[in-house]
DNA sequence: ACCGTAATTGGAAACGTTTCCAAATTATTT
DNA sequence: AAATAATTTGGAAACGTTTCCAATTACGGT
């Protein structure tokens, strides 16, 4: 139960002042081999170990990067910040993790936090990066940061998913599978950017293709009423054969709810994924997704800022088309050539049930 | 691009002293109204932030908690940072998160370095709680904190699932549907005192229940060979008609490589899982599966480490036999004399693979 | 007017570090 | 042996706060 020793302990332990021992512990400058014994036995019976805090407070700077994303639970930030914590950890960095609930007023109030804390650099996930006005604070300051998950303006870092493109690849697919009409499944579509953009995208890569624009379904926080919500959507518009689910959990939960309406995934409605989430690839049928890579995106963010800090060369992220793969799977299916290529077609409801 | 004011700017802007300034933000000691005045247009014009350095350097304490977890990509974990998270910015502290890979190397080095950063308190999980060499630092230095996942020895404080009591109830569910010999599925067995408590609870329960002692299956990191390791393990097991995997990703691995061996879950082979991940009732089979609730122990162990702090009541962590609850699920049959006898069995059986 | 008391104010020390600079010591060159 | 250069050392200031304490000012009551 003691209390830290100060390197002014040292310094008396040792026979010295507290410069000498400043030196000797950090390398800096020169001290005589005996000294340097002295020191070090007066560290080690002490135990003794710098305290961050000192060190900051005259430094004016801290090994620490700020994080600030929408939620820890939510798997593709999980991953991503594992990642930028893998390499933060070889630099000697820490992590101050701030989790805003996809709320804009918590990401100022977390930026203002972590500038408070003289954090060294931010990496950071907002709301609307157009807008933000954190954003613009730590831009103000000159502090080094990097987005994450989101495009950046001009001359911004960002390490994020092209979503527009991705959203337009996911509409390809459901093109050479001959669906027309098709609906975006989204969660808190107001709250993101990310949902808006991967839904533009969609439009736009259904326009090009010459499919019909799809239809909204826009859900609350709680899955509770899916089911309720799918089937009100089918009925209103009964000609549509596939779902693009702004992510890999939405994905599923629909699915869900078309086998509790008694649908057939994928005979009677395809579904498209975002995000490339394991267990996709574990269920049956599989599911066809947008593959992303989290890890790596944090990684680069992370090592982004690092490079800031350190004035090395900024580190480029992947190409846009290069953010994300298309993964085929069981849950997207080809409709034939008996349906009529309109494809109007698709029953509702429809009491298919295979039984081999 | 500019640097931060501090309080004496703030005092030269307002015409005063540091002293008052700080009196006047901190709402301790007197001030004239006059004065409260100036010095608030002082602050508002200089967008004057205190800077935590300078305070912790003076208080000797951090608004920050820092936490030791083995991955963030373990949605396990990254559920209990968000419940701590939501705990945390309640109480105006914040987050500084290290994860240490599961290596307990890593684990002390994490804890050198919390509290060469003053760390308030420590919420940790390690890799074995009994011997974990930081931990004893930070009992030594009499830091408040509180385990998380890990059952503590006497005396201290942990927020955790009770593994033995989850598994004896996986060995009753097992028991209850005349499964006799069963199989353990664990992953890096050795580097987690959890999954070590898990095998023993679970053979506890077996032998309680006159069931057979469960047959180990023990994987690598990658997930790779699982489907070639199962088909030994069966093969020289032919006996087992059910597997308890250590947590559910692991459960969804081992059903996607029955369906890759042409065995039918759970007609062939039933499955039990760990955790209580939502995918699991979203899958086809459901997942039968130990629900737990990361993001309550993480919660807990945070206004555990708070209340330490703030001298408060320390709040109770759940009974043992509350941390957990059996989610049944179509991943576990029922072996009777037909194949299948009760409404338990699944309306879309997952016959077809694409997948091959 | 005067005094006692209460309210307001600011100077200075302290927290743990690094770093500048000058002093003291040692080594090298003549 | 003296002069010079190089190395080693420690005192003190600075970083941004809070807080103690003494000094100043304002306010009532006579």
């Amino acid at each position: 139960m003691h209390q830290s020793a100060t390197i002014k302990d040292v310094a008396i332990k040792a026979g010295c002042g507290v410069a000498t021992v400043s030196r000797v512990l950090n390398n800096t400058g020169s001290a005589s081999p005996e000294m340097r014994k002295r020191v070090a036995a007066a560290v080690k019976e002490l135990d003794f170990q710098f305290s961050e805090v000192g060190r900051s407070l005259q430094s004016s700077t801290t090994r620490t990067i700020g994080f600030v994303v929408p939620s820890i639970a939510n798997p593709v930030y999980a991953d991503a910040l594992q990642g930028a914590q893998e390499v933060l950890n070889l630099s000697g960095y820490q992590m101050l993790l701030i989790s805003t609930n996809y709320s804009p007023e918590n990401e100022l109030s977390a930026i203002r936090t972590l500038i408070s804390k003289q954090v060294a650099g931010i990496v950071l996930t907002v709301s609307d990066a157009e807008k933000s006005e954190g954003l613009s604070i730590i831009r103000d300051r000159g502090l080094p940061h990097c987005l994450l998950y989101n495009n950046a303006p001009a001359n911004y870092e960002s390490w994020s998913v092209d979503d527009k493109a991705a959203a337009e690849r996911v509409a390809q697919a459901f093109s050479e599978n001959l669906h027309n009409q098709t609906g975006f499944l989204a969660l808190n579509f107001s709250k993101s950017d990310r949902a808006r953009q991967r839904y533009e995208g969609y439009c736009a890569g259904c326009k090009t293709r010459g499919m019909k624009k799809p239809k909204l379904l826009e859900i609350s926080e709680n899955f509770e009423d899916l089911t309720l919500k799918l089937k009100q959507f089918l009925v209103e518009n009964p000609s549509i054969t596939g779902i693009f689910a702004s992510n890999d959990f939405l994905a599923l939960a629909i699915i869900r709810s078309a086998r509790k309406l008694a649908l057939n995934v994928p005979r009677d409605l395809s579904i498209i994924g975002f995000d490339g989430i394991d267990v996709g690839s574990m269920v049956e049928p599989t599911l066809a997704t947008i593959v992303t890579e989290p890890k790596m995106l944090g990684a680069g963010a992370g090592r982004t800022v690092l490079s800031f800090i350190n004035k090395t060369d900024v580190p480029k992220p992947p190409y846009a088309h290069q953010t994300f793969s298309f993964r085929a799977g069981g849950s997207l299916a080809h409709l034939g050539a008996e349906s009529s290529d309109d494809g109007k077609i698709t029953p509702f409801p429809s009491s298919f049930d295979p039984t081999k």
